[in-house]
RNA sequence: GCGCGAUUAGCUCAGUGGUAGAGCGUCACAUUGACAUUGUGAAGGUCGGAGGUCCGAUCCCUCCAUCGCGCACCA
């Protein structure tokens, strides 16, 4: 033996050996003999880390625990899975590579266009991806590789839109259009979960709306008053009783208000004035109460946190908004009071805005809402009963089907299973699970898991000259510029990606060459139809808009309005007896159209059933943009065949939520799903309890009528010396992989185990790594001592009987076998319990001060006697040393495997048996 | 407001109804030894405070304090 343990070398040889073997593989297991075929089966799965980035001390901390209970049960005989995955965690990757880009490139989604920016993303991903993979080997997980999974694989696809189509059909999940948290920054609705109050000081106003108006109000956002429609009194308020069920029309700052006073047991009457001012459309609260008395709902604020109010409101910043309502109505003398009051602010945890309630039409799954439970395999829950998924979250856990440890956070789960409200699931992100809603074009019914027949795809041209000029641009035939042609690049690589057939394009010069460019990328055929041509504008041809208006009035109009051009009436006329015409030739191709913008919003009219004000008020087709439209079987509804899918994506938690049964190819019925589900743990952090176990329990609940897990094991946060979280902005992060290079991962590895409890965060420094390195030395040395001392003669006949088993002449030996032995139980039940960190001291204890300081010490007498002795004291050393390296196999995988190599080649110690 | 956790050696933390433990640090001595060190030993603690149960409490119960966290409220 060298004598000097080289970790690096070690490890990384250990890990290939590992992997090689197979044995990470329960089936290979069971092909070499090592596991019995009708084992007991222990599955986990890791949970899986988010693409992005890398890995930090948590994960390590979440890696090594997980490890020592899946090694521990590989060695006690058991069928042991541990399936490896990654999560593409929709919002923090895409937020982090859209802050890559517009600090790079000073872009954002938008320029880059859906497809191109999701192929940035999932770079992004798959770098993150494989050096996490890196990461996680580094450390010793005995992960099965060749079961790897990933949240946003064709596979895991398959079993969200299973989930989706299911929950739609018991009728959890539903459209509705409710006052959800808005992230003005990442412009997207987040979930309750997602939101992080921040304690802020802020000003507490009350006022009345005017003069005229005899209630007193109180709010901290006074910008949102100019959406009230109420004013809500306690139904047994003696102040308010006589005005209950007037109605008022009021002048609040120059907006007009109309305000019914009502009557709610939700108001308390103590709390400012007592009256609340309700604002239906920003808050919660107010919508509930507005839903309770059928209030209209005034939307004041729009996506931007700008004011959407007539007047000198319009286009004002919310906060800006806040400041002059406020000084206007200082100025008319109504403000009665101003007081500083501590608020809890909603904020978005993934971008820092403060969040701000908005009514928006998102998909959600009702919580509360009764369905049938079919075939259930849940303790105490018949199947065809009637339950909400509120009801079998918590049954799961009451009835003892689910343990979680530490216990006392099975308090924290039934508390928020008490306060939860219906999950919005939808985001307005592009990385992650498109929601799997078709809606008709011309009716809007929605479809769940459409089966797309043909895409077509609608595109404008390139930029030219002209259009930079703003100049009036019909029928002549004009190039592309250097950006038209760049935009056409972008259109062709989007469209690269989907098996396009044929191109129809206007023979206009601009839509020629976009239609060549996007041709050569596609290798389709291009056919040109005259009808597809732009408006044409007649007399005004190549004039600056501008003038063109000044001079003839705006030509932009549905009928003629120059003698010799066209109105968009005749645009659409032809443009649509186009497109019937090519949809009736190729019905069962991909075809892109290449057009122009005039052109473009007729087809939409007719496909989206618009009137002539709705077709005006489209936003222009940008020259980048591709209108996804999908053929397939005629809507249900009102027989049209032409859809578009819903743009939004799926709550990252969504497909996460169905990992327990996703990674075994649900809905598939696999071999896996039968042995492993449900898994025997779930391990991970106390701080995902909500975001993660808990919709793991409700998917599992829902779709599979069991539970996803037997027992659930919380895990503290690893934090730094002093006690904070690490961070990159702090700079006081330990890089695991870092760590593991310089102290070897099984010192890594120990010293996230000792000194951390089950649900308790654990204070790392650097000295405690190298403590355990140390450690790592010692046992190696113990080795190398015993193997330098190893006799050339064994089998003494003092030493072994003729039956086999081995005599030892010192009662000093029956009680070093007997004291580990009691060692051995102790171990084994700390295991069983989830006490790893006492598992973990007492090994390092006996093997440090007992072994090497006691045992070794006394025996080294022995060896230097004769050979009989000599041989009696080695053959006691070595069995005390494979004893104890079997023990501390799970925690110090690789230092344990290379000696235990040395002392019996060919054996592989990950797979002897306990 | 409701709930949870923590409070033990200089630091970081384990732990137990019956003389207080580890790592790191400090000090002394020993050692080139299997040990890029290690060994032996020492110093250092009314186990946050106050009550209670008990023969006996750091541990169980009650109250309080400080720190941290979760949830709710937030007109």
């Amino acid at each position: 033996m060298e004598s000097r343990y080289d970790v690096n070398e070690v490890e990384s040889r250990i890990y290939e050996m590992w992997e090689k073997s197979g044995y990470f593989n329960p089936d290979t297991c069971v092909e070499k003999g090592v596991t019995k075929v009708g084992a007991e089966p222990f599955s986990n799965i890791l949970p899986p880390p988010n693409v992005t980035g890398e890995l930090h001390m948590g994960h390590a901390a979440m890696l090594v625990i997980e490890d020592i209970m899946v090694r521990y049960n590989r060695m006690q005989g058991k069928k042991t899975l541990w399936v490896p995955g990654t999560d593409h965690a929709a919002i923090a990757t895409q937020s982090k590579v859209e802050k890559e880009i517009s600090k790079k490139e000073d872009k954002n989604r938008h320029d880059l266009g859906r497809e191109e920016f999701l192929r940035r993303v999932n770079e992004y991903a798959q770098k993150s991806h494989d050096f996490i993979v890196k990461q996680i080997k580094r450390m010793g997980a005995s992960l099965d590789w060749s079961r790897e999974a990933y949240t946003l694989d064709a596979t895991r696809e398959k079993a969200v839109h299973a989930a989706f189509q299911k929950l739609y059909d018991m009728g959890l999940i539903y459209r509705g259009n409710r006052v959800v948290n808005w992230d003005p920054k990442g412009q997207t609705v987040i979930s309750d979960d997602e939101i992080i109050y921040e304690e802020r000081k802020a000003k507490f106003y009350t006022f009345r709306y005017s003069k005229d108006f005899p209630i007193a109000i109180s709010t901290t956002r006074p910008e949102t008053k100019v959406g009230d429609t109420a004013v809500a009194v306690h139904p047994d308020d003696p102040r308010y009783k006589k005005f209950v069920g007037k109605e008022f029309d009021v002048d609040f700052v120059g907006v007009p208000l109309h305000i019914k006073v009502i009557a709610d047991e939700a108001v308390e009457k103590d709390f400012g004035t007592g009256a609340l001012g309700v604002t239906p459309a920003h808050s919660a609260i107010d919508w509930e109460v507005a839903q309770r008395h059928k209030l209209p709902l005034v939307q004041v604020i729009d996506e931007r946190a700008k004011m959407m109010v007539d007047g000198p409101l319009k286009g004002m910043k919310a906060i800006e908004a806040r400041e002059w309502i406020v000084s206007e109505l200082a100025k008319q003398g109504l403000i009665e009071k101003e007081e500083e009051v501590t608020q809890n602010v909603s904020t978005a945890e993934r971008t820092g805005a403060i969040i701000e309630p908005l009514p928006k039409l998102q998909w959600f799954i009702g919580v509360n809402k009764k369905f049938k439970v079919e075939s259930s395999k849940l303790k105490g829950v018949k199947s065809g009963s009637e339950k909400t998924l509120k009801e079998l979250m918590k049954h799961a856990v009451e009835s003892g089907e689910i343990k979680i440890a530490p216990d006392r956070f099975e308090k924290v789960y039934f508390h928020w299973i008490d306060n939860l409200r219906d999950w919005c699931i939808s985001r307005q992100l592009w990385f992650g699970h498109r929601i799997p809603v078709w809606y008709c074009m011309s009716c809007l019914e929605p479809h769940v898991n459409l089966e797309v027949k043909s895409k077509w795809f609608l595109v404008r041209h390139g930029e030219t000259d002209w259009n930079k000029e703003k100049r009036s641009q019909g029928s002549s035939d004009i190039s592309l510029n250097a950006t038209g042609k760049e935009q056409a690049e972008i259109i062709a690589r989007q469209l690269k990606s989907e098996k396009v057939d044929l191109i129809v394009s206007s023979p206009l010069l601009r839509a020629k060459e976009t239609a060549e460019i996007i041709g050569e990328a596609t290798g389709a055929e291009i056919i040109f139809d005259d009808r597809l041509r732009e408006k044409n504008h007649g007399v005004t041809e190549g004039m600056l808009i501008e003038e063109a208006n000044k001079k003839y009035g705006n030509s932009y109009t549905y009928e003629a309005t120059i003698s010799g051009s066209e109105g968009y009436a005749d645009v659409e006329l032809r443009a649509w007896e186009a497109f019937l015409h090519h949809k009736k030739d190729h019905h069962h191709k991909n075809v892109v159209i290449v057009s122009h913008g005039g052109t473009i919003r007729t087809l939409k009219k007719r496909l989206r059933n618009l009137s002539i004000e709705e077709m005006f008020a489209l936003p222009g087709t940008k020259n980048t943009e591709v209108l996804e439209i999908d053929s397939a079987e005629k809507c249900k509804k009102c027989g049209s065949d032409f859809y578009e899918q819903d743009s939004d994506t799926l709550d990252t938690w969504f497909s996460s939520g169905l990992w327990p049964f996703s990674v075994f190819n649900w809905p598939q019925e696999t071999a896996d799903l039968k042995t492993y589900f449900p898994n025997s743990v779930m391990e991970t952090g106390y701080d995902i309890l909500f975001f993660w176990v808990a919709r793991m329990i409700l998917m599992s609940t829902a779709l599979m009528g069991q539970v996803p897990f037997r027992q659930v094991y919380l895990h503290g946060l690893v934090r730094d010396a002093k006690g904070r979280k690490m961070s990159k902005s702090l700079g006081n992060g330990i890089d695991p992989l870092e760590m593991a290079n310089k102290y070897g991962a099984d010192a890594t590895r120990l010293s996230l185990i000792i000194g951390a409890s089950a649900g308790n965060d654990l204070k790392l420094s650097e000295d405690r790594i190298r403590g355990y390195r140390n450690f790592s030395t010692k046992i190696w040395n113990i080795a190398r001592f015993i193997q330098m001392n190893k006799p050339t003669i064994l089998d003494l006949p003092s030493v072994k009987q003729s039956d086999g088993t081995k005599k030892h002449r010192k009662t000093d030996y029956v009680q070093y076998l007997d004291e580990l032995e009691k060692l051995k139980l102790e171990i084994t039940k700390h295991l069983d319990n989830f006490e790893f960190h006492l598992a973990g001291e007492k090994l390092y204890h006996y093997i440090w001060h007992t072994l090497a300081d006691v045992i070794l010490e006394k025996e080294k007498l022995g060896l230097r006697s004769d050979d009989a002795a000599k041989a009696e004291s080695y053959d006691i050393l070595e069995t005390l040393l494979l004893k104890s390296l079997k023990m501390l196999h799970p925690f110090m995988p690789f230092v344990t495997e290379e000696i235990y190599g040395i002392f019996r080649p060919g054996k592989m110690l990950m797979v002897e048996k306990w």
